[in-house]
DNA sequence: CAAGTGATTAGC
DNA sequence: CTAATCACTTGC
């Protein structure tokens, strides 16, 4: 995943207090899904992370696909299914109809799991990025296959 | 490496 | 209104 930690932060779509249609949902409670289309085809899905009017998120970049495989691959076609932000919003049927809904409730949900340890987490800078390019704001597990081929 | 593709944005 | 930009993926 990467941080997009708010106004301060030039790649973040919300850079400056940008506030619009587009970045409303960054200024909602922690939670909430923030949804963007891009390139004009690809969806990517981020989890907002402060409290209300202060929009900063994540974006997942990545996640292991456990349950649902035959569906992921029906939707993707090929893979790999969720390594790639795009990808994986493709895999799980993500689009803008899911923005700014609570992914605490509701049919997308981030699920409390084992927790990596610290020392297993890895950052490094984001990726595909034009602004704070050095930034280390990426977050990963150094060992993962899914990550890797995140690029 | 470049193309594809269209919403979003800033700037007239 | 116009034109530039774009937190990507795929196929050469």
């Amino acid at each position: 995943m990467e941080a997009y930690i708010g106004p301060q932060d030039p790649a973040c779509h919300a850079y400056g207090h940008r506030r619009t249609a587009r970045t409303e949902p960054l200024y909602g409670p922690p939670g909430t899904a923030y949804v963007y289309f891009t390139y004009g085809m690809h969806w990517c899905l981020n989890a907002v992370t402060e409290p209300p009017d202060y929009p900063a998120a994540v974006l997942i970049r990545a996640l292991e696909p456990i349950a649902g495989l035959a569906t992921m691959r029906r939707r993707r076609g090929k893979e790999p299914l969720c390594s790639g932000p795009a990808r994986l919003c493709e895999a799980l049927g993500v689009t803008g109809a899911l923005n700014g809904v609570s992914l605490q409730r509701g049919v997308l949900r981030i699920l409390e799991g084992t927790r990596p340890r610290n020392r297993d987490i890895v950052t490094g800078p984001r990726i595909g990025i034009t602004q704070a390019t050095n930034w280390p704001l990426r977050f990963y597990l150094k060992s993962s296959p899914w990550v890797s081929a995140a690029r």
